[in-house]
DNA sequence: ACCCAACTACGAAATCTTTCGTACTATTGT
DNA sequence: ACAATAGTACGAAAGATTTCGTAGTTGGGT
């Protein structure tokens, strides 16, 4: 059973594509480029290097259709954003999540109904509270 | 009235040089190489010539004291720390605050002293406005 | 069968960041 | 005054990332 690689994290200009791919699933490199219409335009051929770079370095998987290739993120979404997140937790808060997360809400603030899901969220995470509970038996 | 030049985003290295000056106030070249023995050791003169290209964008202001230079934050920590986390705000979470907040949660989950501090935070922010008043509506 | 458009592959230049070696200068102690 | 010590300055190598030009290939339409 191959142990799965650990990869380096994606770039900059490698998470522009992995958004792209988890969110709208596979894609060619055509479509990448494409749908990459940031502040800084960018040559087809430069994102299809990015994107076999990113196929030798394991993050990506394809499949041949036609003369095409068709990727897909071989990374998951969350390890990936959980990966990315500790890093920089460390390097601009000093790993302080309290302090990023205020911050992170002050500049950003969510809906109403987001800042529900908030709070929810807060009291099926606290330690303190009766640890014979479990959270996802704890409606509200 | 001069306006405050708009600085590049201080990088990895200089962030762990920003992180001991913000901490501990303004320090010689030295003070700040002793301090920083994390994983990757580092040579004195790498850490000078970080320190030396800093204040030369800026991000650095220093006296001289004898010999030595002290030198001091010359970019406020939340400042900075608001815009790294823009940038990484879109880059790894597609915008949004709300996921990103929940993730930095879910893995560093904080103490029930600082549950309660959240908590209350997220009650100061509920401005009461309806749900659909956030343009940022992209998920992910 | 042939040409054009759409792709891929490859290599290398251009940037950026980080790291360190070497040289120079000032201060301190003897 | 002199050596040793602790600093700074400078330049350039090493690495990593991003960008793009050029060449080659495949498929489809006429």
């Amino acid at each position: 059973m191959p142990i799965p690689p650990r990869h380096a994290p994606p770039t900059a200009a490698e998470l522009a594509v992995l958004q792209q791919l988890w969110r709208r699933g596979p894609l060619s490199v055509r479509q990448v480029h494409d749908s990459l219409d940031g502040a800084k335009p960018v040559v087809y051929t430069t994102v299809l290097k990015t994107m076999q770079v990113m196929y030798e370095r394991g993050l990506l998987s394809r499949e041949a259709q036609g003369r095409k290739h068709i990727y897909t993120a071989a990374v998951a979404q969350e390890a990936t954003q959980d990966t990315l997140l500790d890093t920089f937790l460390d390097r601009a808060f000093g790993g302080s999540a309290k302090t990023l997360v205020m911050r992170a809400l002050g500049k950003h603030t969510p809906s109403a109904a987001e800042l529900d899901e908030l709070r929810a969220f807060l009291n099926d995470l606290d330690p303190g509270k009766s640890p014979a509970s479990n959270p996802e038996n704890d409606p509200q």
